[in-house]
RNA sequence: GGCGCGGUCGCCAAGUGGUAAGGCAAAGGUCUGCAAAACCUUUAUCGGCGGUUCGAUCCCGCCCCGCGCCUCCA
């Protein structure tokens, strides 16, 4: 098996993975602020997280990752307010639809959800730790991290925090604080706020302690992994290396992974520049979850990725190839015994596959091994080179590759359904499509083709494809 | 200004010191009752200028351009 190798922001290197536990991989990934709708930028990073947790298993790996739900900010409390509403009843609306958006791009569930107002108290005990550490001070009524107690702080953003100044940029934060780049660890309640009554005063949690809090709690005091976008590098992950470093003495995570933006005509998606697409529009607008989740995941996460609707489409037809492949692969027939040309092709197909991702998640790469080894088996098939006993290999390789990938069961419309944006139940039933099948078939034998492509337009109308195979056989599909 | 990512076919996107994967799109063709699917063929010298080298798209230097972070942000 291929070294994995990852592109370590910490280090600025690719550089072999080796977990700390032999078999076993203690992952962080940032998850969302749930104070809206996630948009497709946001996701991208999620595919890419899933992406990195579907390989690790793949490679055999026990994976243990945890996502943070961020519900309660700045925004939130806000937002709450505004609507008159506790900060669990608005949170509320907004994780369900975040979960119900990763089910649809067929994100697999991290081992542990782990919501930051359910940690109160393990964010408490860090604040204190820091404490006792000397490494906080307190002003009015706010602990602060003091980032002149911690030598090395920039090592990941490679930001250096000597020549800062107090002013050289405006304070944009409400509080006093010694250093600019000091941050909040615990925010003093105002007026009307909601706040928790704790052992270190009343307040509510600073954005970046609940990761810190959360990811030792459930991983360790050192991770393998922790994952997000670039933009989070600085400061909310120096922050956390910050906090985490200091209260424990140990390195805080070994590899740290950033993936890049998603890009809006150049520009990056983002609530503020306001061209941001939320899953749910897009489905709304005839794409399908499978297409979204195969464009995200096709661009290697350290690209940019420039979001259009000519990509989506161009994603779906990716996608229609693949499925048309695995459809013939199981539908047609063909000569009994096996090749040993096919059975070294599935190999090579298998082994490009591996080494593609195993070089920092290349999906790119890894995907030309599947279309490589696609273009080459319809091609055996086409000139009648193809053995039934070949087929059972070649859709192993498929499934190790929807293992990863994850687009090839159609599922498409169940999903939408699920999201409430589709119809209840399907135009057709499997029963009812196999009849009319069955029905045109008879037509054609008698050589009623008129009679055969009423049937066949009407299924259309209906959203059914129907294709006669070379062994007077049909498959259908659902578009 | 500092830090980071990137500039490869119409679009997306791999990659290697020895003349460039894959996907989408387009055109032509084969197959087919028709259609679809599939297959075949066609379409690039890798932002610019220097340097190293027998030879660079890939190594080094400089420059130009795009994006991001440095303030909330996936």
């Amino acid at each position: 098996m291929t070294e994995i190798l990852f592109h370590n922001t910490l280090t600025g290197r690719t550089e072999p993975f080796v977990p700390l536990v032999q078999g076993e991989v203690h992952a962080y990934t940032c998850g969302p602020t749930v104070y809206d709708f996630a948009h497709v930028g946001n996701f991208r990073t999620f595919v890419f997280q899933d992406i990195l947790r579907r390989y690790l298993k793949s490679r055999g790996f026990r994976v243990i990752q945890v996502m943070n739900l961020t519900d309660v900010d700045d925004r939130i409390i806000q937002k709450a307010a505004a609507a008159g509403v506790s900060i669990r009843d608005y949170t509320e609306k907004y994780i369900q639809a975040y979960l119900d958006d990763r089910r649809a791009l067929s994100l697999e569930p991290p081992e542990h959800i782990a919501r930051a107002t359910e940690h109160i108290d393990d964010m408490v005990r860090l604040v204190q730790r820091l404490t006792e550490k000397g490494f906080t001070y307190t002003s009015d009524g706010s602990i602060y991290f003091r980032i002149s107690k911690f030598p090395a702080y920039g090592k990941l953003s490679k930001i250096d925090v000597t020549g800062m100044q107090a002013g050289a940029r405006v304070d944009v934060d409400r509080y006093d604080k010694d250093n600019v780049r000091d941050f909040a660890l615990w925010k003093a309640p105002k007026p009307g706020e909601h706040f928790w009554e704790t052992a270190i005063g009343p307040g509510r949690p600073g954005w970046h302690i609940e990761c810190s809090a959360m990811a030792m709690k459930y991983l360790g005091d050192t991770l393998d992994i922790h994952s997000g976008g670039v933009d989070l590098m600085f400061p909310h992950h120096e922050n956390e290396i910050a906090q985490s470093e200091a209260a424990t003495g140990k390195p805080f995570v070994r590899y740290w992974l950033h993936s890049e933006h998603l890009l809006v005509d150049h520009e990056k998606m983002s609530k503020s520049v306001g061209n941001i697409a939320t899953l749910r529009e897009l489905f709304a607008h005839g794409h399908k979850p499978s297409s979204v989740r195969f464009l995200l995941a096709s661009v290697p996460y350290r690209r940019q990725l420039n979001f259009t609707p000519e990509s989506l489409q161009g994603a779906a037809s990716s996608v229609d190839r693949l499925r048309n492949f695995v459809s013939r692969l199981r539908s047609e027939k063909f000569p009994a015994g096996a090749s040993p040309a096919m059975e070294s092709r599935t190999v090579k197909a298998q082994e490009d596959f591996d080494r593609g991702l195993a070089d920092d998640l290349n999906t790119a790469q890894a995907l030309a091994a599947i279309f490589d080894l696609v273009r080459d088996v319809n091609t055996a098939m086409d000139h009648g080179e193809f053995r039934q006993g070949d087929a059972a290999p070649v859709l192993a390789v498929l499934e190790m590759f929807d293992a990863i990938f994850a687009v090839l069961h159609d599922d498409d419309g169940e999903k939408l359904r699920a999201l409430g944006l589709a119809p209840v139940s399907p135009p057709l039933s499997d029963d009812e499509i196999e009849a009319l099948v069955a029905e045109r078939q008879a037509a054609r034998k008698r050589r009623d083709f008129a009679a055969s492509d009423r049937i066949r337009e009407q299924l259309a109308e209906r959203g059914v494809i129907l294709e006669d195979t070379r062994d007077g056989g049909v498959r259908w599909k659902r578009k």
